[in-house]
Formats: C-alpha cells, sequence, structure tokens
DNA sequence: GTGAGTGACTTGACGGCGTTAGGTGATTCT
DNA sequence: AGAATCACCTAACGCCGTCAAGTCACTCAC
C-alpha cells in the first residue's frame, strides 16, 4: 500500500486512513472480546492496544454495543457462509444433518463469538446511528435451516405430526445451540463429567432425525 | 413480632435480628434480580430497596457473586425438588420424558432465575467466605437424570450405540436447555416465527425418545 | 449501675467503567 | 495565506462494586 496515493485525491486518501483506523478498532476489539470475553473488554483497554483515547473510538462507532453489533453481523455472515457450503447436497435430510455439524463446528471453533451471538440477550430491533432498523443476518442462517426442513416436510420425509417447519427448525436448532451452550459455559464444573461436544451433537442429531423419520432406514 | 422476646435470650434475638436482615437482602435481591435482570441489578439499588447502605450488605455477603450464589443454589433445589417428585414413575423412559417436560416447566416458570442458574459463564470451584469450595447442588439434579438415563440403558431400553449415560444426559439435557434459551434470549426477534417453547420442547422430546429407543413403540 | 466490648450499620472515599462537551492542531480547500 | 474541516485528545460526569474507618445502640461482667 506504499502506491497507495498513485492518483487518488487527498479526500480518497483521508477517507482511507479513517477506514483504515475504524478497521483497526474493530480488529482490537475482536481479539480482546475473543480472549477477555464481552463484559470484561472495556473500551479504554480496546483504545490502549491500538494507541488511541477511548473517545477517539466514538468517532467510528456509536457505543460499545453499537462496536460489538458490527462484529457480530460480520460473523453472522461468516456462519452463513458456512451453511451456504452445505446447500449443494441434494438429500434434503442428510443435508440437515450436514448443517448441524456445521453449526457446530463453526460454534466450537469461534466460542467466544458464538456467546455474543446467540448467548447473550438480544434487544430487537437494534438501531443504528442514523435510527434505522439494524437486523443481523441471521434471518440468513435461519431461512436457510428452515427452507431445508420444508424441503424434507414436502418430500414426505418426515413423521406427519412434525409438519410443522417453524417447530422442526427451532427444535434441531435448539437442540445442537443447547448441547454447545451448556458445553460452553459449563465444562469447567467438575461435578459434570462433559463428554467432547461435538460428539455429543453428532449423537444428538443421529437420534433426532431416526425419531423424526416418516421410515427410519436402520 | 411484637411478642418477639418472649423469652429468647439477648444473643438469641439479635442473631434472629441479623438473621432477618439477612434474609430481606435476599428478598430485595431476587426481586431485583427477577426483574430488572442481573447485570443491571445494583447494589445500591438492593439496599435502597430495603432502606439500608450499600455496605450493609457486605455484612451479610462477601460480595455481589456470593449473594447471587446463594439465591442461584435455592433454585438449584428448588429444581432438583420438582424433578425429584417425578422419580416414582417406574418406567425410566416415560419418567425420563416426564422430567424434561418438569424442567422446562421450571425454566420457563422461573426465567429469570433459569437464565442465571444455566445462561450464564459459571467460574468453578467457587469458594465462600471461609475459603471452602461451594459446590451448588445442580450436581443433584443432573445425577437424577444419569440415574434414569442409566437405567434405560441398563433395561435394555435403547439403540446399542447410546451406551454412554453420560452422552445420552447430555443429549437431553442439552436439547431441552436449547430450545428454552434460544427462546428466552431471542423470542423478541421479530424475524423469525417463535413456536411457543413448551409445545417444541414436547416434540423435540418425543421425536428424541423415539430416535433413541431400540424398539420405538409407533 | 456502670464501664468495656461487641457488632450491625453508616460515612466517605477509591479506582474503574461507559460516555460526553469542548478544545487542538494537522490537513485540505479556496 | 487564510479559512474550514475533522480526527483525535483533555478533562470531566455520573455510574458501578467495594472498603477503611467511624458511630452508636445494645449486651454483659463486675
Amino acid at each position: 500500500m506504499t502506491t497507495s496515493a498513485i492518483r487518488s485525491g487527498s479526500l480518497a486518501r483521508r477517507e482511507r486512513q479513517k477506514a483504515e483506523t475504524r478497521q483497526s478498532i474493530l480488529d482490537a476489539a475482536r481479539e480482546l472480546f475473543v480472549s477477555e470475553g464481552v463484559e470484561a473488554t472495556t473500551m479504554r483497554a480496546i483504545a490502549a492496544k491500538i494507541g488511541y483515547t477511548p473517545t477517539a473510538i466514538y468517532h467510528h462507532f456509536q457505543d460499545k454495543d453499537a462496536l460489538l453489533l458490527e462484529l457480530c453481523m460480520a460473523d453472522f455472515s461468516a456462519l452463513a457462509q458456512s451453511l451456504y457450503k452445505i446447500g449443494r447436497i441434494e438429500d434434503p435430510v442428510e443435508r440437515l444433518r450436514r448443517m448441524g455439524l456445521a453449526y457446530a463446528d463453526f460454534a466450537l471453533a469461534n466460542p467466544s463469538q458464538y456467546r455474543f451471538m446467540f448467548m447473550t440477550l438480544m434487544e430487537h430491533p437494534t438501531v443504528d446511528g442514523c435510527g434505522n432498523a439494524v437486523t443481523p443476518p441471521d434471518e440468513d442462517a435461519y431461512r436457510f435451516l428452515l427452507h431445508t426442513v420444508t424441503e424434507g416436510i414436502d418430500g414426505g420425509h418426515y413423521r406427519p405430526e412434525l409438519s410443522d417447519p417453524h417447530e422442526l427448525a427451532q427444535m434441531t436448532w435448539g437442540g445442537i445451540h443447547g448441547v454447545i451452550s451448556l458445553w460452553l459455559n459449563h465444562a469447567n464444573d467438575p461435578k459434570i463429567e462433559w463428554r467432547a461436544p461435538r460428539e455429543t451433537v453428532r449423537s444428538l442429531i443421529d437420534v433426532t432425525i431416526r425419531g423424526a423419520l416418516r421410515n427410519p432406514g436402520s
């Protein structure tokens, strides 16, 4: 980027520098947020990490919530992305199984992000600086799950009493989420012999799908 | 309480008064904690509610965490209590189903308590004022679940690959917990058509049990 | 009865938090 | 060269959890 201002106007450079600062704030915030946790990460610590004053952050983000919301939305996109990769599988039941595993893998690979995305109380709707409603793209992932479940229902794969796609989607999503969030929050509890959450999720998916199928294969 | 000191020694009365103050702190804390949330409840607010100074609380509890931990432990007992009532059912599979529903009912009837008990990061082991390890009696409920699951395994009710009681317990617990915690945290999200969590839990239990059984009944 | 002792509770403060009003100074435009 | 912009800083506000030191009603031994 040494040849940055080849022919860009000064104004463009300034905008780019501002964008770089903004990104460095996001990077520092993400790193601290991942390593220290959301609550324990202070605006002062974020600012110190990039050599700025805490108030500088407020020229780029409305407040701490807005900063974390932006990180969160990027994570929602990443999650949706990793689920879309599964989308090419033809059989909606097998696709559901793979989506569940991919979801669990994402959560276990990014536990702090996952905690912030799904394990903190979200007040909807959130509004951005201009007063516009900000809708995190979690709907993308949910709609994708809903689509997969609906295909399975329409294809007659599931038992007749499981005709509500929302209920079926929330069952599967909730089940996986529960195993993972329980483990993330209580894995340190020595009173419980925790099993590896990925294996538990895999078993839960297998059991749930078999129990939901109209004609279980085996 | 006007006839309080009928014949009790002065020392006894003082102890009783201290216990009463302590209990009033617990009551006020519980009420605020339920209505305002854990994070939003301040020591100053708790103290103001009962007409004391914030520092007075520190003569009865080590810190805010200790105060909330005590409330939490009472809730764990209440949960274990409501699960014990199910204990008389003979069939371990049916008992598991009923325990799951009772667990969900408890969580939905006491959402704030549930949030604190299972949806906040717990650092174990916690220590009390004397440096002794405090183990919340959640192990009671978990051991009860484990016992029920083990009975089902030993009785040959479940499929052979589901031979690990811990895994099976964590699957069922996690599944129910997930549906409920997801709903508690995101029910306000207008982008998702949430179904009544109790019905979703019921369906999930039915599906999970059917998928786990060696010989599904229907 | 009285003086010492106890202990529940208060006063006043500390450091840290998120956040803000107002200033500063380099950069950019005219 | 002068004016304007704006990214960033200084200093502070009102919260928070917590604590050291004091107060003072009550209890008890003599």
